[in-house]
DNA sequence: GCTGCGATTTTCT
DNA sequence: GAAAATCGCAGCT
């Protein structure tokens, strides 16, 4: 499976296929362990309603990052996946920090190494990823060697945050992996 | 360790 | 004007 191949399927396809692939941005490495799938018919996804100023980059080019800021203070980032036609993108949700440590520990501050990248906005913020990063393909993305992907434990279930969207299980993360994000699940109802 | 709530700004209706 | 693809901290078990 090449990569280029995988970026033109829609993104509940390829999101699965992206746990244990390593992605170098700027000086820090991560081992991807979460990621959720945002499609054209996904009333959760940023593009559902059409194209606008802010989510341009997810009609785009499938490969590219599509940086957004929420909630006043958070940047998150996905990578640009989508068939023709069809804008749809991955949000990166957790890692594992396996290069670069130490850069990511000057973004990040004072934190325990397994929560360096545990987490959509902290994930971002470890990569030195903001919102003048929108629409680059400036970063490495290498899939896992398929032997090793066989041999990990894929997980899905809901998605997190998402008011709209009828729950769709598409969120993957690697089954027990210290570096999966938990946040609520108590919560979820 | 787990749960609940507030912060803060961009974007869209 | 309201919601949002969230996080960090306070407070309790």
């Amino acid at each position: 499976m090449v990569l280029a191949d995988l970026l033109d399927q829609r993104p509940e396809v390829t999101a699965p296929r992206l746990l244990g692939a390593t992605l170098s941005f700027d000086g820090v490495k991560v081992r991807l362990t979460e990621v959720e799938a945002y499609a054209a018919d996904d009333p959760g996804s940023h593009a559902f309603r059409g194209e606008t100023n802010r989510n341009r980059v997810m009609f785009g080019p499938p490969g590219r990052l599509y940086v957004y800021f929420t909630y006043g203070m958070h940047h998150c980032a996905n990578l640009v996946c989508h068939p023709e036609g069809e804008p749809g993108a991955i949000l990166l949700r957790a890692g594992e920090v396996v290069d670069g440590i130490e850069v990511a520990r000057q973004r990040r501050g004072p934190v325990r190494d397994v929560d360096l990248a545990r987490g959509p906005a902290r994930l971002a913020s470890a990569l030195g990823i903001d919102l003048t990063m929108n629409g680059t393909a400036d970063f490495e993305l290498d899939l896992a060697p398929a032997e090793t992907w066989a041999g990990i434990e894929v997980a899905t279930g809901p998605r997190v945050g998402l008011r709209l969207a009828p729950e769709r299980p598409w969120r993957f993360w690697v089954s027990g992996d210290p570096t999966v994000s938990r946040y609520r699940p108590a919560k979820a109802l």
